[in-house]
DNA sequence: ACATAAACATACATGAATGTTTGTAAAAAA
DNA sequence: TTTTTTACAAACATTCATGTATGTTTATGT
């Protein structure tokens, strides 16, 4: 059988994507071949070709069915601007999380992403616009913390700027960490309670727009703490 | 000439990782040929073959090199089991952070590893030593974080296990991060800050030992501060 | 019913990277 | 001084992934 129906089409097409991630996963993007990919979804190359012009369109396909649910996710929360806006920071970065973390097929996208791809050659445009969408997820989110200051939520000081860095590099750090060893803790169990812990830390002592003095906020009152 | 001094030898040695590192930079530890990197050290591939077994070697010579610094550093922080714990944690991972700042090739190995290298297939067995040793570093720290817990500088309840991950993740993330982009922001100026934050965060707010109820501790405290 | 084009499979040509072998000039050992 | 290694360069053989071109069958439009 050569020409299949529409449904037949659709379904090759997504066992492809599907080959693709576990052979990805397995093997890394420079090193699973093309070969491999169609092998492991019953077919030959030729479907490939026939579907996506080269590896890297493939590669793109695959990130795009994965990262969908999270851009909507990001979109649902940053559309509306609450009353409680660091409320809202905090229910993004924890369903972000969880949804990772219930979701295998982002865990295997992602992990490919952060472990078993560079971002290098034929995949650097695809980061350069995740890049530039990042670039505008950053000025979204510091939307929210510049309404978190002036409600009172966060210092007065804050720079809100560097707060984006900060949690930002906070949710990767924790998920390119846990997709190392997913086994090591339950990230669905505890992501509220990570995320609490940064927020926490915001408000207490966040980056300041003028550089703190030398003298460590937090090790000055730990001394304190144990002079006393 | 073929056959140079002892001191001409090590020069093309370090030659060698020196182009190691340009072009795993510039195209990926996959895509850089062995070929690439000779010719930009100015030498053959068999002056490869001499110093290395394979690439493989040369990757992990080239790490190695750049990483033992950043070891020392640690060694040198979880040696002494001083009465300031917590001061302790945040001494090491300011200078990590600074030392990664201010150093040209770290910074080049880091975005290698981070970007522009699949762990897999022969990359494997390195990142799997790579994560033996983070396992001991981990188990360092949290000795630490215990030993801070001891002391009062952070809560009894909390989950020093979890503290430790949170600390890490955040670590790797504004690493991981802020080599796609150093000029965002001036790591070495701000590291000693964004330290503190997550610090502060833990003193405040910690992952706890017993899951915190569904109500968070953060969420309410905000809740309070604005009906107040 | 027929022509067309979809959805692949198969075959082929090409380039490119690797590992290995051999060559070789000079430094170091004898 | 002679011999032996050292520290590479150069040439070779092999594998292997890619891209393309062509073949083939069948759904679908007319």
């Amino acid at each position: 059988m050569v020409r299949k129906t529409k449904a037949d089409t659709e379904q090759t097409y997504t066992a492809l994507l599907d080959a693709a991630e576990a052979m990805f996963k397995e093997k890394g993007v420079a090193s699973a071949t093309l070969n491999d990919i169609a092998k492991s979804a019953g077919m030959t190359r030729g479907a490939i070709y026939w579907h996506f012009k080269d590896k890297s369109e493939l590669v793109h396909a695959m990130c795009e069915r994965a990262t969908l649910p999270m851009e909507a996710l990001f979109n649902e929360v940053t559309a509306v601007v609450g009353d409680d806006p660091l409320g809202s920071i905090q229910k993004l970065t924890v369903h972000a999380l969880t949804q990772v973390a219930q979701s295998p097929q982002q865990q295997t996208v992602f992990d490919i992403l952060f472990h078993k791809c560079e971002k290098t050659g034929e995949m650097a445009p695809m980061f350069e616009r995740e890049r530039q969408s990042r670039g505008e997820c950053h000025s979204q989110i510091e939307v929210l913390f510049k309404q978190a200051v002036k409600l009172g939520q966060l210092p007065a000081e804050t720079n809100t700027a560097l707060a984006v860095h900060a949690l930002h590099a906070y949710m990767t750090g924790l998920m390119h960490e846990w997709l190392l060893d997913p086994s090591a803790y339950d990230l669905a169990k505890h992501a509220e309670s990570f995320v609490q812990t940064l927020i926490a830390g915001l408000r207490v002592a966040p980056p300041r727009k003028r550089v703190t003095t030398k003298t460590s906020v937090a090790g000055r009152t730990q001394r304190e703490k144990i002079a006393g």
